[in-house]
DNA sequence: TTATTATTTAGATAGTTATCTAATTATCTA
DNA sequence: TAGATAATTAGATAACTATCTAAATAATAA
């Protein structure tokens, strides 16, 4: 995918978002059930999904009304490497 | 030090700053130094250097006239690790 | 088809940030 | 002390972003 790591950083950067990676860790859910647990409208939790899908950090499906939201496990692992190797220290 | 991780975050997510961050795990620099590396103007560059100071991932010491800034290796320990503790999932 | 629910898009706004020029502070040297 | 160099602070500005309300789109149910 070769996201860069400003934009890996930018949507990482944001405590709503933040929250959204963490409940989306024990499993997909649906945007409104995403938005009952963050204070913040509709148009609000919908920009954020935006910008942590623009990152390829999460993926929607639609099904029925709802779109259910999910973490994509490759690229946070990779993104997770991506990171400690951009922190580690050459000798 | 406790430093909340949107900041750290925030601090990474600009590109002038990783470059930073990538020439002092080369070792410490004057700020004059690490300018000539980087095609903006001082005062840009000392906004940059506080930023990543008040995000405690460096430290600056004077000596004369130059002030020689370093990567504070714990922090950048101590920050990969809770990244990737926050971006583990758990099963 | 009409109403309801779920989500997004459009448009506006307030706050933040990256950048610059100009001025200031700190240190050294002649 | 005066001049030069290194870095920061002050102040302005343009771009970006998080947020909202209102409107639009999508899917379901009556």
């Amino acid at each position: 995918m070769a996201m860069p790591l400003a934009k890996t950083f930018s949507a990482l950067a944001d405590p709503n978002r933040q929250i959204i990676i963490d409940l989306l860790k024990r499993g997909e859910q649906s945007a409104s059930a995403i938005g009952r647990q963050l204070d913040i409208t509709p148009p609000t939790l919908s920009h954020h999904l935006d910008v942590l899908k623009r990152a390829d950090l999460i993926s929607g499906r639609r099904q029925g009304q709802q779109i259910f939201y999910s973490l994509n496990f490759s690229t946070v692992q990779e993104i997770s490497e991506k990171i400690v190797k951009f922190l580690k220290i050459k000798k």
